[in-house]
DNA sequence: GTATGCTTTCGGC
DNA sequence: TTACGGCCGAAAGCATAC
């Protein structure tokens, strides 16, 4: 079986780029994209930011006043997000990518991976001109840049892609895996995240190389049989995950802030009640029931709560939503004495089943 | 013990 | 002087099943 050639492509400062692109004069300019929570003026938090604002030290997710203080005696420009523009650009980029591959699995609304074997005969040379003439046809027919990585799976694709930025293009072939691998922090491999990674570092694994060195007998013992086997695999880059059209979101959710810290029940549901609404619209189009409801709250302090809880059986009731949630936030109340800062609430585990009609004692009783 | 399912928290974008 | 989003899936922590 010949080598995958898979590609992992990455928009650049993607909402500040498009920004940038529906209004070009400001391209030399900072930019900052941010979600306004309307509590005041500039309350909120940055989202992306173009390279220049990056330079003064803008990062996403600090709060915009930061920003601004940080951009001071600068032509900063502030924007709002605008889900819909940014996400119709990207349906018009991610068509193109369709165009170009055997199997495209859009990671989020800026990432997208193409199994491109086909195209390029499983020959990495030959990706090198293929990935460039995709971000060419890209720019051309919709002027955004991006960063691609390619490699022989998911995994290898994905680490050679965040190892250049903006408008990079890393190829990293079998040949080459082991060099590029080993010297990178195991926390660089999906699945390893703090925990692990602190338990690694107490058994001296630092970098992937030292992962791999690593029998298998032992990080089955100490991982169990699955992350065991992950681990053992990935520090090599050996990854078969297939590239494919991922389905359905597992959840949908909204999250809000209140216009005051409240621990008011009925102010909170006010609140919720709307994000329901808007929760159904979407749920509706999809013809399937749910089996959890969920609730989140924020509190003054920052720290964030989640209480759910899994329904007896699958629902598709905007009124099941409701219950559900005025349930939990009023268990939850009880729990803690902080006011609320925001508040969301979330459905998920769809199924494509019907709720049930009968009873399983109908069944026995009919027969 | 390991696998699995449910719940909460974490973290990337 | 103060001022901090909203999504999602992955990770992690349990409880229970096997």
């Amino acid at each position: 079986m010949q080598n995958r050639v898979v590609i992992l492509a990455d928009f650049d400062y993607f909402f500040a780029q498009c920004e940038e692109l529906r209004n070009p004069i400001l391209k030399d300019k900072p930019i900052v994209v941010g979600v306004y929570s309307g509590r005041t003026e500039i309350s909120g938090a940055v989202s992306t930011s173009n390279y220049i604002a990056r330079k003064y030290g803008v990062k996403s997710g600090m709060p915009i006043f930061l920003a601004i203080r940080k951009l001071e005696g600068t032509e900063a420009v502030f924007f709002p997000v605008d889900h819909e523009y940014y996400e119709e650009i990207s349906d018009r980029i991610m068509q193109i990518f369709r165009n170009y591959a055997s199997d495209m699995e859009q990671v989020s609304i800026d990432e997208a991976y193409l199994d491109v074997t086909e195209q390029v005969q499983g020959s990495f040379e030959k990706a090198k001109n293929y990935a460039e003439e995709i971000k060419t046809e890209v720019k051309k027919q919709v002027s955004i840049s991006f960063t691609i990585g390619v490699g022989p799976n998911k995994l290898v694709a994905k680490i050679a892609c965040d190892s250049q930025k903006p408008d990079g293009l890393t190829i990293i072939t079998p040949d080459e895996i082991g060099c590029f691998l080993s010297p990178l922090p195991v926390d660089r491999l999906l699945g390893v995240g703090k925990k692990i990674n602190a338990k690694m570092d107490s058994m001296g694994i630092i970098t992937i190389d030292d992962l791999a060195k690593v029998d298998i007998q032992k990080l089955i013992a100490i991982f169990g049989q699955n992350l065991g086997l992950y681990f053992y695999n990935a520090a090599r880059g050996i990854d078969n995950e297939p590239v494919r059209e991922s389905g359905e979101a597992g959840s949908i959710g909204r999250m809000g802030t209140l216009k005051e810290d409240t621990r008011d029940i009925s102010v909170i549901m006010a609140k919720i009640k709307e994000q329901i609404e808007d929760i159904y619209n979407e749920f509706i189009t999809k013809n399937m029931s749910f089996r959890l409801v969920g609730i989140s709250a924020v509190m003054t302090d920052l720290s964030g709560k989640s209480r759910s809880k899994t329904l007896d059986k699958p629902a598709k009731g905007k009124e099941t939503i409701y219950k559900g949630a005025r349930e939990l936030f009023e268990k939850y109340l009880t729990e803690t004495e902080r006011p609320i800062r925001r508040v969301g609430v979330k459905i998920g585990s769809f199924v494509k089943e019907e709720p049930r009609q009968k009873q399983i004692t109908s069944f026995f009783q009919s027969s």
